[in-house]
RNA sequence: GGCCUCAUCGUCUAACGGUUAGGACGCCAGGUUUUCAUCCUGGUAAUCGGGGUUCGAUUCCCCGUGAGGUCACCA
């Protein structure tokens, strides 16, 4: 009896090869074949086609994994996750790529390749000179030897025009002029991409291929083997490239695509990547510009998605992950912030590195940034007498003054409770009493207590730095402008 | 070169043929009793070109132009 539910369950794959780092294009290809399972309730399965033992990075396999269940996007078969249609590493599936390869075989539509590397050679450059595309099935031998997996195996095509529809290109159309015989299986063994994810993706009953553009013109030689083999073709959906800085070209190594893991590593939040990743190319027609991961489960559609390239800009990746840094809890900001912290902060105890964290909420693009902006906290820096001497309003002071300016105020703070509100109104006491503005009054100490060019709020600071310190670095402020 | 695809501010993008072409990032200016940041306000800036179709084209069609992909015993 035919399962119903079954055949109609959505099943999606990311299916990458083991031979490096995951990048942005790569990261946005699984996302989106992760939120169709998702929000069918289907299945996402992870597939590492390590066909290509040439290019094959060693642990590249770990490091994909790594990377897909620290990012959140979590498999539910896979190579480390067992299911009902593995193996999940094509090298170990190599006797179900014979036998349909045999199958090819028995019905004629494949053969053994008689051609030397160099006979090939010959052939593409004749062709190349007559300006003509190179076709392989112009020089189909006519009595192939017998396969014996010593020279590659062909797929003896069939060529016809296709006319498919793709969810994010829409209609798509070629002639017969494209459809080839490619190869299935190499002569070391392996099945060629071609021919081994066509066949996975029917016995792991994938409903929704999700794949960058570079396979697009592919798509044809896929249709015809997806004929001969008598299987049904799955929803194709391909996404427009990941542009470099320029706009063009594809982003590479080169300029600046990076490894996700660097972006987690620098302290980027999992969620504001997601959401970043997805609105390249993706957006639900209204205004937003953050989405959450529940959000971007209700709210995508691959028919959202746009076809033309996007260019991966990083400052706006900084804004993201800030404002989703902004819309934390304390708790939950702590909890993934404080191992960006300064050693130093060790010795410190929980509340006051909680705090000192709760002031950088406001300020902060991502958590890599703490170590410097947080200084101040965890040592006495040495006294910087730029500071004061490029400010644009105290380099108009005689240090005599500026020494009585923080006397004043270290006397009227000595006798304050060191929270927020209390050191507040002490301050703005002291701006009355003194005459003078805030840029110069509240500039002075903040220097004075924490010799940084920036910081948060002076009484906030103040409160989390103690009576004790901050009354000691005034003195010293004011013994280095005595000398 | 053949084939396929794409094209709105610098960038990400919105606009079921009718909008002063909208939002966001960035940048610039101003504001929020200090700095940096946040936040708020304002500003800057785009439909690749040419033809059609239409009362009316960002939108539909054609031709250019530009860009990308592909033409592997790589995926």
């Amino acid at each position: 009896m035919v399962d119903v539910e079954d055949t109609h369950l959505t099943r999606t794959r990311f299916a990458p090869s083991p031979t490096g780092m995951l990048h942005v294009g790569a990261v946005r290809t699984a996302l989106f074949a992760w939120l169709i399972a998702r929000q069918n309730n289907g299945d996402f399965i992870l597939r590492l086609e390590d066909t290509d033992k040439k290019r094959e990075v060693a642990g590249a396999d770990e490091h994909i994994m790594r990377t897909l269940h620290a990012v959140g996007l979590g498999y539910d078969e896979g190579p480390d996750i067992d299911g009902d249609y593995g193996p999940y590493r094509q090298s170990e599936r190599l006797d179900i790529y014979k036998q349909w390869a045999q199958k090819l075989i028995d019905d004629g539509r494949a053969y053994a390749d008689p051609y030397t590397a160099a006979d090939l050679q010959d052939l593409r450059e004749q062709a190349q000179q007559q300006k003509k595309p190179f076709l392989y099935r112009n020089h189909r031998p006519e009595n192939p030897p017998k396969w014996d997996g010593s020279t590659p195996l062909r797929f003896k095509s069939d060529p016809k025009s296709y006319k498919w529809k793709d969810t994010v290109m829409g209609e798509l159309a070629t002639g017969p002029e494209v459809i080839d015989d490619f190869i299935l299986i190499k002569s070391d063994g392996y099945p060629t991409y071609n021919f081994a994810h066509i066949v996975d993706d029917y016995l792991m009953k994938v409903s929704h291929i999700v794949r960058g553009q570079e396979f697009i013109a592919s798509v044809p030689n896929y249709m015809n083997l997806y004929e001969a083999l008598a299987l049904e073709v799955p929803t194709m959906a391909t996404l427009p490239p990941i542009l470099g800085p320029d706009g063009k070209k594809k982003l590479s190594k080169r300029d600046g695509a990076r490894d996700m893991l660097d972006y987690l590593r620098q302290g980027f939040l999992p969620e504001a990547l997601l959401s970043f990743i997805a609105t390249l190319g993706w957006n639900d027609g209204t205004e937003q510009e953050l989405f959450s991961v529940d959000e971007l489960m209700s709210k995508f559609s691959l028919n959202h998605v746009g076809r033309g390239g996007a260019v991966f800009d990083e400052r706006r990746l900084q804004w993201v992950n800030g404002s989703f840094i902004r819309q934390m809890d304390l708790d939950t900001l702590y909890e993934q912030a404080q191992k960006f912290l300064p050693p130093e902060a060790q010795s410190f105890d929980e509340a006051y590195n909680k705090a000192v964290v709760g002031a950088l909420q406001e300020r902060l693009k991502y958590f890599a940034e703490l170590p410097e902006l947080t200084q101040f906290f965890y040592t006495d820096l040495p006294i910087d007498p730029s500071l004061l001497s490029e400010h644009k309003k105290l380099k108009k002071y005689d240090q005599s003054d500026l020494v009585d300016l923080l006397n004043t105020a270290r006397t009227a703070l000595t006798a304050v409770v060191f929270d927020v509100d209390p050191l507040q109104r002490e301050l703005n006491q002291l701006l009355e009493s003194t005459g003078e503005k805030p840029a110069v009054l509240f500039s002075l100490v903040r220097i004075a207590t924490t010799q940084a060019p920036a910081s948060p709020g002076l009484a906030e600071t103040m409160a989390i730095l103690g009576k004790e310190r901050t009354l000691q670095r005034i003195d010293n402020q004011i013994n280095a402008l005595k000398a």
